[in-house]
DNA sequence: CTCCTTTTTGCAAACGTTCTCTTGACAGTG
DNA sequence: CACTGTCAAGAGAACGTTTGCAAAAAGGAG
């Protein structure tokens, strides 16, 4: 069966041969790794460049046995802050020499086993996690197989991670409000089985505790990370029906913040004056809305690097790598009218 | 120098061994292509199955002289319609067997060579690209090296492309807005050199033109496709010192919408009361605004699956693929308050 | 049971690199 | 000039698959 190049496939044995020296000579003048070296080596690099000589990365990775590959698994791209960490990811890997390569797997831990081997069968040399779920079984499994990986935004306390310090930037956004008065505050957070959810949430706790504030129980929602998840939420404590309501709220991701601004929204309540709101991810959307939204943001370029190194350089602690988030506030938190407790 | 393997690689060779057949045999038996054959093939299966033998995708790859995989060109992933759009070539080049590999190219046309040769130096057997310019050398280059490509979301008329059908688009916004009574109707489209830009204006012309609306040239502009571009046009167009201003603005893309909506924000304007507005590509949050928007939805996963399609079936017209899209009408185009004109 | 056709099997040669080992060249030292 | 050490270059064996070819086995018809 003729394979069907278009005869313009240049492999290393035409540049040596063009160049008059052997395939191994050839293969050592073009090895990245050791500095140039002598005469004719200079040579092949030229000829090599003259004809287009482009390494066959399979050949390459087939004897060298790494492919400078890393794979990201992350449960999808539509989410900006997942988008936004790949393309730190990927910014980081190639500046170490290395290829990111990303597999979406939606929220289904089967299909998140399934996105894993896909990468795994593709001979990545490590994986990167950006998937939430504290109860998750992939990192055990990574571990005892012997697969270098690293979670990324957050930790099982077990496997290298990498990710933002969630308490901290809980407390920031908490002690933000606080400072601005407001002692009537409501937490919503992301989903208990999340580090970052959970994480945020004892954030914003020690935050009220060291202000004397006795947190309501009912003010602190745990929700979906979706926009309808904070619109619900934002409904439910913002709703006519309530005999006190808070003036100002933590949504503890951009998303929940934009259904609670949609929620305040339709019960009439405004954003600043009536109600102050603070989010989380400083999303670049985030700056733009109507009324710019405060949010802590995430050194997602710092998370990616540890990330990286993690697995390039395995064996360096600390395993566990927190960076920390500060607090960019805009318009949504201003002080309050009505503020008092 | 030995590798690090942890002796756990299990090959070929061992499950032939351990099925006591030859190699060939044992490769044949795992060929997916031709379906299950004769007993000792089944035995075959079963053992690998057993061992866990996992096909080395280079070797095979190497040998075949094809990858199965497809890389797509984006500029940015975090825009959420290119993340989306991602997310549908990954679905549909993985329900026929493919693999979807990303890189991002950044807005500069160096950069964007780059990337395609990092995609292509791992040999992928086609290239997508999202990428937008009209003026874009790529895709001559990927013609004149015979690289199987196809364009997304836009075409330049000559490559194999599958994209909306953005004059349509543009005309059901327009006309949606005339049809609710307005005439005095503004467009900010994209800038000038993508396709999709000049070809939603083209529609909104046309709209304007069988409803006997003759356009005010100031009123068309052509921004960029950020929200602060959307910002600026907004504010040209709603300013106080405005002699008359447009009841009604059709944004090419949900970017300038959100844009245009904190500058009527910022200039005490109303949406819909004293603006409707349209926006374009229904992103996820345009439904989950306070005001929702009512948007031109474009069907991703038809393009994803044309594009597929264009690559690995070559030759197949027609060779370039219109999907039509569908208004979704909202809350932020109900009935004017101010209507006339 | 023979002859012919179809299917299955094994051998061995690829695919394009990299890398170990060996040989050759060269320069420096006594 | 002989000797030793350094460095560059070539030969050839991998890496793990797939596949053309020829031979063997199986199946069918008479």
């Amino acid at each position: 069966m003729e394979r069907a190049v278009p005869a313009g496939i240049v492999t290393l044995k035409d540049v040596a041969a063009a160049s008059g020296v052997s395939l191994s000579t050839a293969s050592r003048a073009l090895d990245e790794r050791m500095v140039s070296r002598s005469a004719a080596a200079a040579h092949v690099r030229k000829i090599a460049e003259e004809l287009g000589y482009r390494r066959n990365s399979f050949a390459s990775s087939l004897r060298r046995g790494e492919t400078r590959t890393l794979g990201v698994l992350v449960p999808r791209l539509s989410d900006t802050v997942m988008a936004l960490m790949f393309e730190e990811l990927e910014r980081a890997a190639s500046s170490r020499g290395y290829f990111a390569m990303v597999a979406t797997s939606g929220d289904d831990p089967e299909d998140e086993r399934g996105a894993a081997e896909t990468l795994l069968d593709r001979n990545v040399d490590g994986l990167i996690l950006a998937t939430a779920r504290l109860d998750d079984e992939l990192p055990r499994l990574l571990r005892e197989r012997r697969v270098a990986h690293a979670l990324v935004l957050r930790t099982d306390g077990i496997s290298p991670s990498a990710l933002g310090d969630d308490e901290v930037g809980g407390y920031l956004a908490v002690r933000h409000l606080i400072d601005l008065g407001h002692r009537n505050i409501a937490v919503v957070t992301g989903p208990t089985f999340t580090s970052s959810g959970t994480a945020r949430l004892a954030g914003a706790r020690r935050a009220l505790g060291e202000a004397g504030v006795a947190p309501r129980e009912e003010w602190l929602i745990a929700a979906g990370y979706g926009i309808e998840d904070g619109y619900t939420a934002g409904e439910t404590l913002l709703a006519g029906t309530q005999p006190t309501r808070p003036t100002a709220i933590f949504a503890a991701n951009d998303n929940i913040a934009m259904g609670v601004m949609a929620a305040a929204h339709h019960n009439g309540i405004a954003i600043p004056d009536d109600l102050a709101l603070v989010g989380y991810n400083d999303t670049p959307l985030s700056a733009r809305l109507p009324t710019p939204l405060s949010s802590v943001r995430v050194p997602l370029d710092q998370i990616a690097a540890n990330a990286i190194e993690l697995i390039v350089n395995p064996g360096t602690e600390p395993f566990i790598r927190r960076s920390l988030p500060t607090l960019i506030p805009r318009q949504s938190s201003g002080k309050p009218k009505h503020a008092g407790g």
